[in-house]
DNA sequence: ATGGTCGTGCGACGA
């Protein structure tokens, strides 16, 4: 009995659709959570994916901007849309589903980049990011009765020294400073989440999910960046069976500047 | 090196 979850920040899901069904026909995971698919709901290709076995699609879009969606091939139930900060972004949805008899919430987030100047004083965009992940504090993993948890997402926050190329240059950019790293880790800590992802590859390895549009060469740079993210309640991570990062995709044609991250499952 | 590149939707903004 296994499953299989993938997250990916698509930087608009239409412009992208192509390589978003040739991911699908390649990984075949059972559920996809796709972030900043910049669009309204009625624009997302419910058709094209519903067609390569994904009927089941909650969506929380948006004219232009953010917005996350959950393909499934399992039956999504009580999906829910939480509006972080009061602003009115969609930035957030969840849904349960059903697996090896277990029920499961599964959150998919998109969390403010952040603008550029790493001060809430003069960067209203810094103090909208650090006030959406004090929020996201509030988030247990055991928040449901009988209800296992995963949380996956763009939390544009690479926590860890070895979650950027360079530690050292990266404390005041960005999704590196401390008041970020300390706060995301303080969501781990106080909602009792499991670091999916480094629970399976060691903290002391490069792990990077990003890199920049900017860059001359992304992959002779290799200054990336560990931005996405899967995490779950206790009583799902010994079922881990692997992460695939799957960086190719960021040389792939019109590619996005994130790249699709799986864990794969399997109950006894 | 304080630039650089994207997408949306038609000017500027967010990333």
């Amino acid at each position: 009995m296994t499953l299989s979850i993938s997250t990916w920040n698509i930087n608009s899901v239409r412009l992208r659709l192509p390589i978003v069904e040739d991911f699908l026909k390649r990984a075949n995971p059972d559920i996809l959570c796709l972030q900043e698919i910049k669009c309204q709901n009625d624009q997302f290709p419910a058709d094209a994916i519903a067609a390569l076995g994904y009927g089941n699609i909650v969506i929380h879009g948006q004219k232009g901007y953010h917005g996350v969606a959950i393909c499934s091939k399992l039956a999504l139930t009580e999906d829910h849309r939480q509006d972080y900060c009061g602003v009115g972004d969609s930035r957030h949805i969840s849904a349960i589903f059903e697996w090896a008899g277990r029920r499961i919430r599964i959150h998919n987030f998109y969390v403010p980049a952040g603008g550029d100047e790493p001060n809430r004083d003069i960067n209203p965009k810094f103090g909208h990011k650090l006030d959406f992940v004090e929020e996201m504090k509030r988030l247990s993993a055991e928040a449901e009765p009988n209800t296992a948890s995963i949380l996956v997402g763009d939390l544009n926050i690479a926590p860890l020294e070895h979650d950027v190329w360079s530690h050292k240059q990266m404390l005041k950019i960005v999704s590196h400073t401390p008041v970020e790293t300390e706060g995301l880790l303080d969501v781990m800590r106080q909602g009792k989440w499991v670091d999916l992802m480094r629970q399976q590859v060691p903290a002391s390895e490069k792990l990077y999910t990003w890199w920049s549009y900017r860059a001359k060469d992304w992959a002779a740079a290799d200054r990336g960046r560990r931005l996405d993210h899967i995490w779950s309640s206790a009583d799902l991570a010994p079922m881990l069976k692997g992460i695939d990062v799957l960086k190719e995709a960021r040389g792939w044609t019109q590619p996005s500047d994130h790249v699709p991250v799986t864990a794969r499952f399997e109950a006894a």
